[in-house]
DNA sequence: TCATGTACCTGACTTTAGTCAGATAATTCC
DNA sequence: GGAATTATCTGACTAAAGTCAGGTACATGA
């Protein structure tokens, strides 16, 4: 497969040179460019200092903390202990902080106003456009998909998002039952899995095991990233796990409604039986032969 | 008049930390940043010292110094002196240095890829396009129209696009008479504009005074950037131009084959009027009332 | 031909960015 | 309740990035 880098690497030669310099929006401020994106990233909305670490892409703890003192001794941030974990630190912007961080939001807009002024309203519309497709598909292309256990935060708010959806579209809603906890999506016979970007779920998926073959559950996929052709991708991740989890075969039930996810299915190589389970609010079923 | 700069912004951010990191290509190839930087530019094409602290933005010329003798030191690069010019020094890749380059080359071809792979061919050329519009698009929004005279080789690059269209067109060729030099384009009765992407010449016009009033002459846009509205600005600059000479009209005439530039002769507020030269390639005729 | 300007270089310096090895206090897990 | 783990901090360090003040050789224009 030869695939052609060279307009993106153009696009980034001369988008780099020309705004790539969103740092450079950070200098001016008075402020080295590392401590700027630590309180920027504060002002965003981080609580911890853990929280900030993660947002800024793993820094060195050592390093972090010498910067919040920095920004401490400029009066910027205070901090106190966390009350529901002493180990932890809470971070937040003063005053004197938040007129800095309203300061770094002025240069990055005139920073974005520079190259959107000279466009006409259509050039601009087209811009507008263009960035958020491409946007779009970077986020698609970066997103991991990870096994974590059910239990974990982040499969907890995938389902939270499923669950909500279900209750949503078809006016009902789910109590405890299933939510909480569910060991048959644990190994050593089940597996939970999270698709992540910026560290928010976008989509889930689980494989467990069921009357003897494997059964895929708890399909979702953020409405805003729909057709971007992740459920697909997560489809194939759930099959090889199923794989590796000893099944030949694995089955899924679903509901009319979901024409979308209907037709990915099919797509995948999924064929249509009867009812396999006593789910009252599946429509459809699907079974696919795997290896 | 509000623009959204929000899309811009966040594609920024989301590019930027994903990609932007274009810069991170340079490291692991056992150089700084910023000398990995220079080896680039030069293999790109860099021949003397000063056109290489150009294109980089501007460094200090001391760093820079100091970078080209660690470069030499590794045996990357040779130097010696212009002959044209005995203060300058011409810089130039050894076989190493372009097996360096070829390096880097190969960090940011992998890079790209690693993008790109994960995604569908149909998403491929989705991204690409939207690439390719928002290059296009910034790259229009950061163009500067800037006076030239019209002996510069700028100026001389521009027109010999202009008469080669023409002689491409309309099947003839243009002697020496009107490209060399036209002292009615300079000041203090004319002046020439060459509007530049990139250090190459994208657009130019020029103003001149024609029997006592302002005429337009020798407008060109590069076939690549029709439709960008940069011809439109242009214009205006070039009006502007033409009542800081102290015209109150300005006329021009064109052909009736550029049936794009009629349209945006007619959108600018040109009416037309009869022949008021013996231009025998000419066929159309307009003139607009300024201030 | 001489003053002035240009292109590049050297040395001395500062600030940023980042790493690594512990230390400390709170929490979690048997 | 004690051991292991976790979240954060401190100190000591290095390399990279960048600034500034001269200095030298060459070029240019009156």
């Amino acid at each position: 497969m030869t695939v052609d880098t060279s307009v993106m690497r153009k696009f980034n030669m001369s988008y780099v040179r020309r705004v790539g310099a969103l740092e450079e929006s950070f200098l001016g401020s008075g402020l080295p460019y590392g401590t700027a994106r630590i309180l920027y990233e504060i002002g965003l909305g981080a609580g911890t200092v853990q929280d900030l670490r993660s947002r800024l892409g793993g820094l060195d703890s050592g390093y972090v903390s010498r910067m919040l003192r920095t920004l401490e001794s400029k009066g910027y941030v205070t901090m106190h202990q966390d009350p529901t974990d002493g180990r932890r630190r809470l971070v937040a912007l003063t005053e004197d902080g938040v007129k800095q961080w309203d300061d770094l939001e002025r240069r990055s807009e005139e920073r974005a106003h520079l190259l959107l002024d000279p466009l006409t309203p259509r050039q601009r519309d087209r811009l507008n456009d263009a960035l958020a497709t491409a946007d779009l598909l970077v986020r698609a292309a970066t997103i991991t998909i990870e096994q974590v256990d059910p239990r974990d935060p982040m499969a907890q708010e995938a389902m939270g998002h499923y669950f909500a959806e279900i209750g949503d579209r078809f006016g009902f809603t789910v109590g405890d039952e299933g939510f909480g906890d569910d060991p048959s999506l644990r190994p050593p016979h089940g597996a939970f899995f999270v698709a992540a970007s910026d560290g928010a779920p976008v989509a889930s998926g689980a494989v467990r095991e069921f009357d003897g073959t494997g059964e895929i559950k708890r399909m979702w996929v953020d409405p805003a990233w729909r057709g971007a052709g992740l459920g697909s991708r997560l489809l194939r991740h759930l099959e090889a796990e199923a794989l590796r989890l000893g099944h030949r075969v694995v089955r899924l039930d679903t509901r009319d409604v979901l024409t979308e996810a209907i037709g990915m299915y099919e797509r995948a190589g999924y064929e249509r039986i009867d009812r396999y389970n006593d789910n009252p609010h599946a429509t459809h079923f699907f079974r696919k032969q795997l290896g």
